[in-house]
DNA sequence: ATTATAAGTTAGGCTTACCTAAAAATTTAT
DNA sequence: ATAAATTTTTAGGTAAGCCTAACTTATAAT
């Protein structure tokens, strides 16, 4: 697996801290499949870094910095996944990769995507060129409609049955 | 900067390839940023999976199985830059984000994007929701509108001036 | 309370992706 | 054709992020 980031270890963190009172090395390292060694190390930069609260022997807890720093990574993978599944992206496929990219994207690139969430779920239902693009997605077929004949509309048509 | 991925040199490979014949430590060095004896330890490791032509002191030149890498990491490259600008952000910006998603996305996720580049390509004046989602973040208001009333939808008629 | 077991830490090692400095090969200028 | 300049390679080094094995501390069982 990919080198993990110091984002990763803070929300992961953050996440535990959230069934648990403190969190321990062989938490984290179960959940992110690493020796506890090498968490033992982590806590160690985090720590020194400001992240987290460590004293030997005892768990972690999250600091201010690191509880702020936990919860925008989250809320960017949450975001990120809703936006992919959106798509019609596989729900875990679209966990894995937004994953991946919360660390790396842009925060203007975020913010747009992160209002484009906001702009589909306006309407429950969803907006209803979705329906179209997913009919486009399956059968490769681009079909124009409106309101006006959606009655006549394949894609709306399939839907009603 | 990150720590570049094999697909990263092979897209650069290509990018040079087809200006100049051959590609040369110094060319990648400075279009990368990395020191020109590193470029020569990738040039090693490139050649000694396949990617690429190796001669010493002669330059390089992409495989067949290079090329095939390095056109397929430039289109999801390109397909990325697209997606991103098609829903607003900032061209530069975009091209950063797409060098960086490029190399780490599902192929299944990626398809959906290229997808739905296509879908909103079909119409080259783009479908109407994208003005809707463009006012809708710069001014925070979902407008509801449909082709009967498109006149007085302040989002169309903004672009009618 | 002592001992066995589990959890956490330390020390030392490996690999990767870079670096610098110096050596070797190639190209350019006279 | 030789010397100078440039390009490329080699050799050796560093930091990060992991590992294993051995040691230390904490917890649980009797």
């Amino acid at each position: 697996m990919r080198k993990k980031t110091i984002e990763d270890y803070v929300e992961m963190i953050y996440i535990l801290q959230n069934k648990n009172e403190k969190v321990h090395t062989n938490n984290i390292a179960s959940a992110l499949n690493i020796n506890p060694a090498s968490v033992t190390e982590i806590f160690q930069k985090l720590s020194s870094h400001g992240y987290i609260n460590y004293e030997k022997y005892s768990g972690v807890t999250l600091t201010a910095k690191g509880k702020k720093t936990a919860v925008a990574t989250k809320k960017k993978h949450d975001t990120l996944k809703k936006f992919l599944t959106i798509l019609g992206v596989d729900e875990k496929v679209a966990d894995i990769d937004a994953c991946k990219i919360e660390h790396i994207i842009n925060s203007e690139t975020m913010k747009r995507l992160t209002k484009f969430v906001e702009f589909v779920h306006q309407k429950k239902e969803g907006p209803r060129w979705i329906d179209h693009f997913k009919y486009f997605y399956e059968t490769g077929e681009y079909v124009e409609c409106n309101p006006l004949n959606e009655k006549k509309c394949p894609v709306h048509m399939s839907k009603q049955q």
